[in-house]
DNA sequence: GTTGAAAAGTGCTGCGA
DNA sequence: TCGCAGCACTTTTCAAC
């Protein structure tokens, strides 16, 4: 066993294997993951509001199909900044854009990266070109269009 | 039952307004959710039982914040393959490695591309040296890394 | 398809070890 | 600190509309 570090120090084992069988499906009842690590339900709720209160469990997401809902074309954008002074400012406006879903400061190519889920290529051109390249500090922009998402899943614990 | 055509002709306003609320707050109860849209529980019931049918949802996540358990770096990788025909076999390998949580195949300039999440820059780099440069197909790879994550959140239903 | 209420199961709290 | 047991709440089911 490897040492935590300093900010996991309150964290033991059964934390961690709590985390690893609700990140495969957050809907499994406590009294099942008490049966299964062998404790009472008692200590798997004490341990969950331990999480919850270092932070460390920020809530639950439901997973939806956004293609089955219209949502066909995922995308990902390189942002360029004038300069990267302008970064609060650019991400502060491209907030208000719904269809961003991601966005990173980055080292590399560009200043800003961003994932990005619209209906159809037509619904893309036009975020693009009303909503995103018009932001002040925005110089251009590249596109990457994801074809297939291959994997989409959480970091396993060990 | 088998209809796989015209993705929301089944779905109804009150189905996309069950999911909005459930987006934002995956653990809001059904009773709540009742009274909020002004129906039955019974039927919230019917329609997640429906949606889940449909495939549009596909599950609940638990949204945990991988830098408090020690996963501080989180990168992204595009990848250049030999030839893009390598893509399956190329993924099947990656998918063995647990710190890739998302694979893309785009278009542009690499054939695919990845978000992955590790501890530190060391072991960022053990994970490109050791498990993806040595793929059979992968010709070479650029790093960008994410020094903020700005925005984190899913598309939002009309 | 929707409703309302009963039945089953789960989450929460206090007491005891 | 942990586990057990009782209470409150939620989910699920179902007959009736």
């Amino acid at each position: 066993m490897h040492q935590k570090k300093a900010q996991n120090s309150e964290i033991d084992n059964l934390d961690i294997q709590i985390l690893s069988i609700l990140m495969k499906n957050a809907t499994t009842p406590y009294t099942e993951i008490a049966k299964e690590l062998i404790v009472s339900g008692g200590t798997i709720h004490v341990r969950m509001k331990k999480l919850e209160d270092l932070g460390i469990i920020k809530g639950a997401n439901l997973e939806i199909n956004p293609q089955k809902l219209g949502y066909d074309v995922c995308a990902f954008l390189g942002i360029f900044l004038e300069k990267g002074s302008q970064y609060n400012n650019a991400v502060k406006q491209l907030k208000t854009v719904n269809e961003i879903v991601e966005l990173h400061y980055t080292t590399g190519s560009w200043s800003i990266f961003a994932k990005i889920i619209c209906r159809d290529t037509t619904h893309l051109r036009e975020i693009l070109n009303e909503q995103i390249q018009s932001v002040e500090g925005i110089q251009r922009t590249e596109t990457f269009i994801s074809l297939e998402e291959s994997i989409k899943r959480q970091i396993t614990l060990d």
